[in-house]
DNA sequence: CCTATGACTAATC
DNA sequence: AGATTAGCCATAG
């Protein structure tokens, strides 16, 4: 698996996140962990800060809810639109998380 | 090989 | 809830 390997899988599971959810970079980290071999957030946040213009990088977002430094205003604007729950300036991870091959919402309960 | 760095995370204060 | 600290880990020089 080389790196740009990776980062392609990085970019199809971002695309991969439907609308009004999003993912923390810990949790796409681990979901690739099974394909890639490696993980560990850093490694996300950076690629997606290089490579992450063409797919939705503002469904990517930290374990806290934040978003990227520099682009607050744009993912929030982004967000909003996209009908994902929004607790202030940063997102409600309780009930945006979402989780790849959880069906068709992946939302557990609730 | 060692050091520095970063769109991270979790624990404390 | 915001700020700080320490841990983590791959990439780049």
């Amino acid at each position: 698996m080389t790196p740009q390997e990776y980062v392609e899988e990085v970019l199809q599971l971002v695309e991969s996140i439907p609308e009004g959810r999003v993912m923390s970079y810990g949790a796409v980290a681990d979901a690739l962990a099974e394909a890639s071999g490696r993980n560990s957030a850093r490694q996300v946040g950076t690629i997606m800060a290089r490579h992450g213009g063409g797919v939705p990088w503002h469904r990517v977002v930290t374990s806290s809810g934040r978003m990227p430094p520099g682009h607050e205003q744009e993912a929030r604007q982004r967000l909003l639109s996209e009908g994902v729950p929004l607790k202030g300036d940063h997102v409600d991870m309780a009930r945006a998380r979402w989780l790849p091959g959880g069906g068709t919402d992946g939302r557990p309960g609730l």
